[in-house]
DNA sequence: AATAGATAGTTTATACATAAACCGTTTTCA
DNA sequence: TGAAAACGGTTTATGTATAAACTATCTATT
């Protein structure tokens, strides 16, 4: 998010820095746009994941959401205790949960995702069609390539490879 | 970060959603390249800001990572309590710090810097040249739609926006 | 010169996020 | 079949982030 002296890096580099100023900037904005639903934008990106695909387990949730199982446990607790999700024991599996939408989180989702669809039109004013999905296409052939390579535990450290590459 | 079927949004919308995952994907593996430096991806960024624009106030580095300077308070505390920055009195001004690196930051900085370039050319391997200005050309026009909106704070809070455009 | 407002920094309360240790349940396979 | 490993979820300790209230200094305006 630096200011960077424009010039010096290689186009790769600054475009880096453009995602994260992207990032973080749109997420504000993003922040203030669901303040009035007093959701925040962890709680707004796991009510809408839910909302594609209910019931799912804590663990799935955190692995679509990007982010740990253990942060998992105190997000969804607090959408559970304002009563917008539930969890329900998995009739299949001891361990696992099923978290569903409830009808006032599911309402509450559906405004929220309104909020977002507007916003993110807005931001996206700039870029006519083409250059939205050019720039779709790019960000995701980077992805691709952070992915290919979270496949391959890089050979830095070698001395012992547990052959389970365990990466979250 | 959602998993999202691909078709359902608008290329706009796709777009938003691959920066985000982009830029976590990304963050995180940063964060695994800073972690034996013991360097969090804020502490690094606060350090990389210093590094090129050295003793600047703990508020106008908050305006160049996007944070507020509350956040800021806490986290040159903890680079300062580990020496490396420091917080000394602005002549000019009785009520601003002027933080800048020791030489033990600088070094250290000089290090993460390294790593931070490595990771970010290999995520970026998967474009060539061309591809990686045309995203940040591309990204750098969201960022600017981004800050001229936010120069407007305008009529985003108003339910409906009025027929008569309002004057003031 | 007085004071009202802006500015730099801190504090507090709350939420998000991670890694690592832990507890039960489920799976694997010797 | 039974022990070891893997897995789902929680807990703990630490760091990051915000908004809002607060202190102290500085700047404007009258």
């Amino acid at each position: 998010m630096p200011k960077y002296a424009p010039e010096l890096w290689p186009p790769g580099f600054a475009a880096w820095i453009k995602i994260a100023i992207c990032y973080q900037k749109g997420g504000q904005r993003l922040a203030a746009g669901l303040r009035p639903l007093e959701l925040t934008v962890a709680q707004f990106d796991a009510l809408a994941n839910l909302y594609l695909e209910d019931g799912i387990s804590q663990q799935q949730l955190a692995h679509q959401l990007l982010v740990t199982k253990g942060n998992l446990t105190g997000l969804i607790g607090r959408l559970a205790d304002r009563e917008l999700v539930t969890r329900s024991a998995d009739p299949n599996d001891g361990r696992a949960y099923r978290v569903k939408l409830t009808k006032t989180g599911r309402r509450l989702t559906r405004r929220a995702l309104e909020v977002q669809r507007r916003l993110v039109s807005e931001m996206m004013g700039a870029l006519d069609l083409a250059e939205r999905e050019t720039l779709r296409k790019l960000l995701t052939r980077v992805v691709g390539q952070l992915e290919e390579q979270e496949a391959q535990p890089a050979a830095a450290k070698q001395p012992r490879r547990p052959l389970t590459p365990r990466v979250r």
